[in-house]
RNA sequence: UCCCCGAUAGCUCAGUCGGUAGAGCAACUGACUGUUAAUCAGUGGGUCGCAGGUUCAAGUCCUGCUCGGGGAGCCA
């Protein structure tokens, strides 16, 4: 097949000499025959841009096999084009259809909607904004692992299967081996004694409390993995199956935390900025509306993130001038027209909140000294809402009982966890980044189920 | 799960007061051209989401269901 002597077609638009005898192997985007001349465009997925292949009619009976969709493999020499449009061309000398393509191909030469392609989500790949966005998406998945390793962070995989229900991060998708059929009941409940594990377990929601044993004992970590949710959430920006990223470092309190998180996402959108030319282009010519996105990340990358604590917050919103359908007190969970408001309108850019009240935050974070609220940061962008949920975890053994006493939680099953506050505990804080939340950040792609090749939402979980 | 909107050709949509179906793009055929989302001319293409109901007559009105979109909740 010649895989290894090919020349791909970013390397040839690339390319600074011209160069004889190239094999070329792709899918036709669009053909354009007339009587003495005729034009293939063909893609291989290196890159957004196609080649231009150019021939006479007469001489390649075959072009008429050749339509939208159709994969070939061309011999020809790759010379400067007497074209406007490009650089490079390729003068074909053998032309050959790999395989064929009627038809009723589903993608047309033409644009189509980002819903349709959903339904088609197999194929979708193959468009040039999907093409532009895997390609992005696996860049952005190197730089994260750039940023951390290039700061001394070890990357390390939590369970995925996990038995801790107190995980606290929403509903779980339980996994077993029983037959559904038949499951093995005990004084009215399901037996699990006699399941594949011998307990009750389920998907991840968080690798958290993992990361939590690691940091304790490697300092600086990262995990960089799937994550499920079961919740029966139909919205543009969530999907029960995702990739998270959560650091977790020991001897780091929350103002430390922040200043990670803000080095981090700045990081992502200078590393796209830098390393993603094509892409950013265009993310800002095609998908972006008000064709703002690379302007965007510059600012960014400038300017300094807000920060606010939540009773500070709330005195912003009792103040606004403008009516909220969920009316605004101390205590209250944070609305999305709150946070709309306070990133979108107030601040006009990406904003930290802190110190939220105990009352709407998980168990292990740490207490402050007002006894009231615990030292959580939500990080909120305009456009997506909630990118980052972090905060510093409580490592005083004594308060983190007292707190899971208070709110009715055994501790048996997690005195793994409390283990680490026993032995030589330590204050640590970490976070965690949605990736696909972030992806659309910064391509300004409006629905996350456009972001992930093959999402998974309730009721469906096709492809 | 709740609220709102939608479903008509392969795609995106129009379809008036209820009277038996339209456009653009795509596809196909032909012509022409170093073309480039080519251009020009022509052709084919429909169980109007599904199931009921009202009516002489339903794409159009009513009910239920399914699917899709936007918003909310939950959160990353």
């Amino acid at each position: 097949m010649h895989y290894f002597e090919r020349l791909k077609v970013k390397d040839a638009l690339m390319s600074t000499v011209g160069q004889e005898d190239v094999i070329i192997l792709g899918w036709v985007r669009t053909k354009r025959v007339s009587k003495n001349i005729a034009f293939i465009e063909v893609n291989d997925g290196s890159t957004l841009s196609n080649l231009q292949l150019v021939m006479e009619p007469d001489n390649f009976p075959v072009l008429d096999e050749i339509n939208t969709g159709t994969s070939i493999k061309v011999v020809g020499d790759l010379v400067s084009s007497q074209g406007g449009k490009q650089a490079w061309e390729v003068v074909v000398k053998k032309l050959e259809v790999v395989g064929d393509c009627p038809t009723d191909y589903p993608l047309q030469k033409k644009r189509h909607s980002m819903e349709f392609l959903r339904e088609i989500a197999h194929l979708r790949p193959r468009t040039n904004t999907y093409g532009v966005l895997n390609r992005f998406r696996s860049k952005l998945a190197y730089a994260v692992h750039q940023f951390y390793q290039e700061r001394g962070f070890y990357y390390i995989h939590t369970p995925i299967i996990t038995a801790s229900d107190c995980e606290g991060a929403g509903e779980m998708f339980r996994i077993t081996t029983f037959d559904l059929d038949k499951v093995p009941m005990i004084d009215g409940h399901v037996d699990f004694s006699q399941d594949f594990f011998g307990q009750e377990t389920s998907l991840t929601v968080s690798g958290q409390l993992e990361a939590e044993l690691l940091a304790t004992a490697i300092g600086d970590v990262y995990t960089f993995s799937p994550t499920f949710r079961a919740e029966n959430s139909n919205t543009s920006r969530h999907v029960a199956e995702f990739w998270m990223i959560e650091p977790e470092m020991a001897f780091c309190d929350l103002e430390e935390n922040m200043k990670v998180i803000e080095a981090f996402l700045k990081y992502l959108c200078q590393y796209a900025l830098d390393n993603c030319q094509e892409e950013m282009e265009f993310f800002n010519k095609w998908v972006d509306q008000s064709h703002t996105r690379i302007q965007t990340m510059e600012n960014i990358v400038k300017s300094e993130f807000g920060i606010v604590s939540y009773t500070e917050a709330i005195k912003i919103l009792e103040k606004a001038d403008r009516k909220f359908d969920f009316s605004v007190e101390w205590g209250i969970d944070l609305q999305s027209e709150h946070e709309r408001y306070l990133t979108e309108d107030h601040f006009k850019r990406p904003m930290m909140v802190i110190d939220y009240p105990k009352d709407i935050k998980a168990f292990y974070m740490r207490m402050n000294e007002d006894g009231k609220t615990v030292r959580a940061v939500d990080v909120l962008v305009p456009q997506v809402g909630e990118i980052v949920g972090g905060s510093q975890r409580e490592e005083r053994l004594d308060v983190l009982i007292e707190r899971m006493k208070e709110l009715n939680m055994t501790t048996e099953e997690i005195e793994w966890y409390l283990d680490i506050r026993r032995w030589g505990s330590v204050p640590h804080s970490g976070f965690g980044m949605g990736f696909e939340r972030m992806l659309m950040y910064m391509s300004g792609i409006s629905n996350i189920r456009d972001v992930i090749p093959f999402p998974r939402t309730p009721g469906n979980a096709k492809f």
